[in-house]
DNA sequence: TCTGGGGTCCTAGGACCC
DNA sequence: TCTGGGGTCCTAGGACCC
């Protein structure tokens, strides 16, 4: 058996988690640049505010009826996911940390217990000891875990657990389970689905295995048996390495002067670098990108990017923005206005396994200390305390976040300071 | 004025090889 | 007149997820 833990609308209720204030308000959370709505406390929901709602369509409404607006403060909601997913990791040895607010967790070793007992007091520890409300969902399969979650943040939002075990609690959730809503059925398949006559779950596993695999290819064959209680999806405890890392944004503002913009794609060049030697792989392709805003019809459209085989793969950060701005140089035009860059780095291979050159120039020691070194230092401080002269310090790339909540668990100064 | 960001997997089709 | 067969690798694009 297993169980998906699952954080119950995990952006706004961080918010909520030392702002005990907003605890019934309704709470909604924004994109990067404050966009759009990407989380919703259930109160917003049942405002009929929607996922990707742009805000300056409703910020009257929001005024309104209270509804509480923040800026997306992703270092606390990846501090907080930690201490859930620590939590979680007491209660079995082989957790699967699926997302930043969703872990599988496989209960082999507690089938003699009460489950619904059991995952009742998991639900209890983590709100108790982080103050954030989960569900669980409990099934033979990770895809029926899912709908089992599903169902219990639905219809039992008091316990918020729902278990499935035998053969007529899995026909019974199948049954009501829409086929859009199943785990892997997105708009598309659900239209095809819906087009023949497959309405809920139950009518999926119908299906044969040839239609399915003709017309979903293997991805839907996995599906299928997953839904009928067969294991297909593999058990995943430590995330395979990336075998592609892309760092973007959207401007703050519009920019046209290649300056501004080549700051952003150093920014974003070196996040790449970083990423890659968090998980001590090398890149040997970078891709660079610009938009502008497609939003604009007034503006004339441009979308160039462009592909740079570097020599030797690498994760240095001084390296891979110098081949960046090359990049940007090549691709760069005036007369645009621009709204987004990005860096991608792909062709990656373990740090271990990088083939050296003959003719190589670079001192790859040498460099190799200094990325250390700067590691090691930014590490110390949670903050980009060193920087590379090509990043600069314009904010006029930098993203619009005018409603951003405290580094409560983070950041020294933020922290809560108890009167005596 | 204002519309997110970062990934994965799969397939089809073309290039290329023997 | 006649124009193989089997394979790999790569890329672009589609679909999905959180």
């Amino acid at each position: 058996m297993i169980a998906l833990v699952d954080c119950n609308n995990f952006y706004a209720s961080c918010e909520r988690v030392f702002k005990p204030s907003i605890k019934y308000l309704p709470v909604v959370v924004l994109s990067n640049n404050d966009g759009c709505v990407i989380a919703r406390s259930n109160e917003a929901k049942e405002l009929g505010i929607k996922m990707g709602a742009p805000i300056f369509q409703i910020e009257k409404f929001c005024e309104q009826h209270q509804v509480q607006i923040f800026s997306s403060n992703y270092t606390l909601y990846g501090s907080l996911s930690n201490r859930v997913m620590k939590t979680l990791a007491n209660f079995t040895p082989n957790i699967e940390v699926y997302s930043i607010d969703e872990a599988f967790l496989d209960m082999a070793n507690w089938l003699d217990k009460d489950l619904v007992q059991y995952s009742v007091q998991i639900k209890k520890t983590v709100q108790q000891h982080v103050g954030i409300p989960v569900s669980i969902g409990v099934a033979p399969t990770k895809t029926l875990a899912k709908m089992a979650n599903r169902y219990a943040k639905k219809n039992n939002r008091v316990f918020g657990v729902h278990v499935v075990q035998t053969a007529n609690e899995i026909e019974a959730l199948l049954t009501q389970t829409a086929i859009g809503d199943v785990w892997g059925i997105g708009t598309q398949h659900r239209k095809k689905l819906l087009l023949n006559g497959v309405k809920t779950a139950a009518d999926f596993v119908q299906l044969s295995e040839e239609w399915v695999r003709k017309n979903l290819t293997v991805v839907g064959q996995r599906m299928l048996n997953e839904l009928k209680g067969i294991p297909s999806i593999a058990w995943e405890e430590l995330p395979p390495p990336k075998k592609v890392i892309c760092t973007s944004r959207s401007f703050g503002e519009l920019l046209t002067q290649k300056e501004d913009i080549a700051q952003a794609v150093a920014n974003h060049a070196n996040k790449c670098a970083v990423k890659l030697r968090k998980q001590k792989s090398c890149a040997g392709v970078v891709q660079v990108f610009i938009h502008t805003n497609n939003f604009r019809t007034q503006d004339k459209q441009y979308y160039p990017s462009i592909t740079i085989q570097m020599p030797i793969a690498t994760n240095s950060s001084s390296e891979i923005i110098g081949y960046a701005l090359k990049g940007l140089n090549i691709i760069f035009k005036t007369g645009y206005n621009y709204k987004k860059a990005g860096v991608i780095v792909l062709d990656i291979v373990p740090e271990t396994q990088v083939q050296y050159g003959l003719f190589d120039s670079v001192d790859r020691v040498k460099d190799k200390q200094l990325m250390v070194s700067y590691d090691k230092i930014n590490a110390l401080f949670g903050t980009d305390l060193v920087r590379f002269a090509a990043q600069g310090f314009s904010k006029r790339w930098r993203l619009k976040q005018e409603k951003l909540s405290p580094c409560y668990t983070t950041r020294l100064s933020d922290v809560y300071v108890i009167k005596r």
